[in-house]
DNA sequence: CAATCTAGTAAGGAGTCCTAACCAAAGGAG
DNA sequence: CTCCTTTGGTTAGGACTCCTTACTAGATTG
């Protein structure tokens, strides 16, 4: 609403973010390049370097050698303007991952987890994939992002249990655990929606401002993206679809999780279904498989109707275990094209989306911050 | 992503803007009043003013005769700025409103509509409106935000027909009968997504980001308000919950639309719920208007599980003919409150609320226009 | 009537960006 | 090899915006 007070020292920090951001879209620049790139003045793109190279967040790398000319010198990020932190938290294991602010991914490591593992366990595994990362490649981080199997309280970034829903990785706090590995803020989000995003960005949803993820798999969830932005919801359970009431078998009433516990494909003792007997089942090419593909479709159908009326997408994007396969996919489609508002059914493609969402966000978020530490204390260093 | 060139072009145009929007708040200003205001020095906003009187946009209204002081000459938006023009369109008829920049109704007019007029009495009736308006209250119109009880094609801004769902107003294009009286961009929606505007600026949901507002009257609608903004959707069609599977009586699983087919509550040759009946039988003070109310809420709730699953809201409103009376609101509310994932419902307390969403979109665009319009060309008048 | 308060202007300075011109050094053409 | 072209970078000067300080004009208050 109240526009910012008008003042030189917005329009030195407006050239600065120009060299910054450029830097990071380029590994290394004269300061010639930059002013063509940036369509500002070489005088001004020096006096923006000198004070940039001051305040330690560029750095001089050496001469131009090759191209006729003179030689000019090359800048670039510099090394202490660190990195962020992407990790990816599953019930098989945790993923970590160090990126600069380029989007290169500087190093990797992965930490195993067993199937009765519990919170415990996932808490250590994240933070000795952590410790690994960091001895591979020694970088601050300054921020982390992290993708989770589960429902993300959208206040404190602790995973959270749904009734009747499967706690996946447990009870785990990743802000808390990833604290004393990084500098700055904790971003947690559950790996449907860094998925969509990734579909977003660079998926079979690219361009496309509104669509919706359905996630087929030991859990069922959804993500919902209108205007182009990943929807949370205030507790952040945008997509939770667990108690959503749709067609059972029989054409009765009932929550979406209990269609599965109504056809028996919940693991034992617990929430979760079972995908293994769920796609045996539809492996059978008999009339059963056929008939469960039915009630599948019908139940999907119906969680559709519901993002149809409340989200209104320009497509659908199925994806889970189960959800992605050919033969789900097909059913719903077909099914869904018949209803009253019928929308483009797709299977999702990319593999570990949800660690290309949650990267992409890690690399806004660093340049976010870079460019940000520039602006209020210039500082006079020799 | 690209941030813009620093420029001092652009200072020049945030001054201007803070000058302008401060004028916007406030009738009429001296000069020194604008520098305390916004905090920017009073040499620098003596040449904003003088800038901006020159290009028209804003003009000398007199001396300030009261207060201590030397006095001072009055600075107020010029006239010539021009207005918004708002449109609230019902079966019932078509109130039309004249709004300034201050947000200050100048003009206000109606013209009725009878319950067998088609789309082109609608059309009559819109332009018959504007047309008083304007011989009330000589401005131009700059653009134009217009309330209608349909669903709205985002795109065009046409109001579409969807199978199974009433057409209370019919198919009418608004952007084409307004163009003639409006110079601008004609912003078209339905009322119930301007009604959650309302609410979310200055009703039960005054702040809250998160919220749904669900409409129970003639038609069945519904807003999702996210992030602090109204969500249309790809078509503009998010909220239409006609065809949403939900419980019917009996525990059958049922699009909502059908469940007052079912009920036979739809007014004779039409998909119009008859709300009169309804409402006088839910009046009806024994066992069958106890189970009537019972099935309502059922499948009420089934469409609040679909939009707690899917938008995470913090609160529910209820509004429409029948849905914000207190019966329905309160069995839905007791209903719902047992669910696994419960949510506030209250009822709605604003009166007209459309035409107050929808005038403060018009104030919120006429403004807009305006400090764009003294971006460009600064103007060399006399 | 003097003191005080407010509106507005004038002068000068700090700071940012730009253009134009210049210098420096490398590659290529003859 | 020499000269020309090309490229990187700097210097000088100017345009412009905003600020602070100091001043004037005109009204009210004591």
């Amino acid at each position: 609403m109240a526009p910012s007070k008008p003042s030189l020292e917005m329009l030195r920090a407006l050239t600065d973010e120009n060299v910054l951001r450029t830097l990071m879209d380029h590994p290394r620049l004269t300061r010639a390049e930059i002013a063509a790139r940036t369509g500002i003045s070489r005088p001004t793109i020096s006096d923006s370097v000198l004070r940039l190279s001051a305040s330690g967040l560029v750095a001089d790398t050496g001469e131009r050698t090759t191209g006729r000319g003179r030689v000019g010198s090359y800048y670039a990020l510099a090394a202490s303007v660190g990195a962020a932190l992407v990790a990816g938290i599953t019930p098989h294991g945790v993923t970590a991952e160090a990126v600069d602010a380029h989007g290169t991914v500087l190093a990797r490591s992965h930490s195993g987890l067993g199937h009765n593992d519990g919170p415990q366990q996932a808490a250590l595994a994240l933070a000795s994939a952590v410790d690994e990362l960091a001895a591979a490649s020694p970088v601050t981080f300054r921020t982390a992002v992290v993708s989770a199997a589960d429902p993300v309280d959208r206040d404190t970034g602790r995973l959270v249990h749904l009734p009747d829903a499967p706690f996946l990785v447990g009870d785990l706090d990743p802000p808390t655990v990833l604290a004393p590995h990084v500098q700055g803020a904790v971003f947690v989000d559950n790996d449907v929606n860094w998925a969509a995003r990734a579909e977003h960005h660079q998926g079979c949803a690219a361009g496309v401002a509104d669509f919706v993820h359905l996630h087929l798999g030991e859990g069922l969830g959804c993500a919902v993206v209108n205007d182009g932005t990943v929807r949370r919801g205030h507790h952040g359970l945008v997509g939770e679809i667990a108690h959503l009431w749709t067609v059972g078998p029989g054409g009765t009433a009932m929550m979406f999780t209990d269609v599965f516990a109504a056809l028996g494909l919940r693991r034992p003792a617990s929430t979760a279904i079972d995908t293994a007997t769920l796609t045996a089942r539809l492996a059978a090419d008999d009339d059963e498989a056929a008939q469960l593909r039915a009630v599948l479709a019908r139940a999907v159908g119906g969680v559709l109707s519901a993002a149809v009326a409340l989200a209104d997408p320009r497509m659908v994007i199925l994806g889970g275990e189960w959800g992605g396969r050919a033969g789900i996919a097909a059913a719903v489609s077909e099914q869904f094209a018949r209803t009253p508002r019928p929308v483009p059914v797709v299977a999702a493609t990319l593999t570990s989306p949800e660690l290309v969402g949650a990267r992409a966000r890690a690399v806004e978020e660093l340049r976010s911050l870079i460019v940000r530490s520039a602006a209020p204390l210039p500082s006079d260093a020799t």
